[in-house]
DNA sequence: GTTGGTTTTGAACGTGCGTTCAGTTAAATC
DNA sequence: GATTTAACTGAACGCACGTTCAAAACCAAC
């Protein structure tokens, strides 16, 4: 026998995942064709129709597995206070986001890109990650450590604060990472309690 | 003599914006067609051409006439003292940006449709925007008004967060708009004060 | 070195793109 | 009603798109 049925190269296929990657967050879904993504890989368009059945199905599979990744390793402990787990949450969103810059803005910004059964899908997952702050939020309403008149606008709000550090933060720049961790921390800590 | 020359229709012109408005916030510039643009106000593809060198100048003009006019019309006063004016500035952003929120869509998703000069060009007015609150944020910080680590980190996360309204505030929904405005009011408010 | 399946090429398919322009229509002036 | 010119049509231009597929190249096992 030759190699595996139904296998295929595990080097190409990757490769493809992360040119297109890299190409939808640099020009957008719309503007990018496959002679570009096959390019950068190094092989003709015809052969990423071994890797993904459509051009749709490359930038749902790349959406769907950040988020998917996001909800996995996103800290959820129960068990601490909720001053705690929203500090964990705090610095842990940065940081995620940080290191997956074109994933993020993907995931933000090819929204409108995905077929209606897909966009369904995306929301959902984005959708449960919002209720673990969500959670956070009301867990500490109730027991009177937050100060916030209604969770669901808090959490839109610290998300969109969070999630904006994406698009000005440069590690060359005049502060670290930690810097901004500890500044963004700082200020929805305030912006939460009373 | 006919009509005067140079003149063109004080009809169409509009109505050639008002459609690529909504269009490229519906669907991104890339995926826009002129003819769809076209179909919208009721013309052929080359009519549009009476209104617009090309497609490129039609977005950079929508985007232009936004943050002109936000510049425009955002409340500056240094006489009022600092958190006066972040209140203003707060109420203002969310209020202005609810109003319009195709426009606000593309002045923030299809920057990187922009030309490197047109790129420029928009930078420099959003810079000069950002550059408001962030002396709002110094003045209350030289007076102790405010106690913020940073004026330019503030800065953008006030933004971002004030920004984020339009993604998910609807009117049909479960608050008001000046309920979402008093309760962001709240957040900031806490967040840059000690 | 032959075999057999995996992977890729390279050309082609039909379609739609942004833009141009000669020609037609329509409205304001006289 | 004739004239003038703005506004628009409709067809065409060359080009690039996503996708398909027969043929070729490649590679591991025998």
């Amino acid at each position: 026998m030759a190699r595996t049925t139904g296998s295929h190269s595990d080097i190409t296929g990757p490769r493809v995942r992360d040119a297109a990657l890299r190409l939808f967050a640099q020009q957008g879904y719309a503007a990018v064709s496959m002679r570009q993504i096959a390019a950068e890989v190094g092989v003709q368009a015809g052969a990423l129709y071994n890797y993904t059945p459509d051009k749709q199905s490359l930038l749902f599979a790349l959406m769907r597995d950040h988020m998917v990744e996001l909800l996995t390793v996103v800290p959820v402990d129960p068990a601490d206070p909720p001053l705690t787990r929203l500090e964990a949450f705090v610095r842990f969103h940065i940081g995620f986001h940080h290191a997956r810059p074109d994933a993020v803005f993907i995931a933000y910004m090819e929204l409108r890109n995905l077929e209606p059964a897909n966009f369904i899908e995306i929301e959902a997952l984005r959708g449960r990650y919002e209720a673990v702050l969500e959670g956070i939020l009301r867990d500490g309403a109730a027991t009177g450590a937050f100060d916030v008149a209604d969770a669901k606008i808090a959490t839109m709000a610290v998300i969109a604060m969070l999630t904006g550090v994406t698009t000005w933060f440069r590690e060359e720049g005049r502060l670290s990472l930690s810097d901004v961790q500890d500044q963004y921390w700082a200020m929805v800590r305030k912006s939460v309690t009373a």
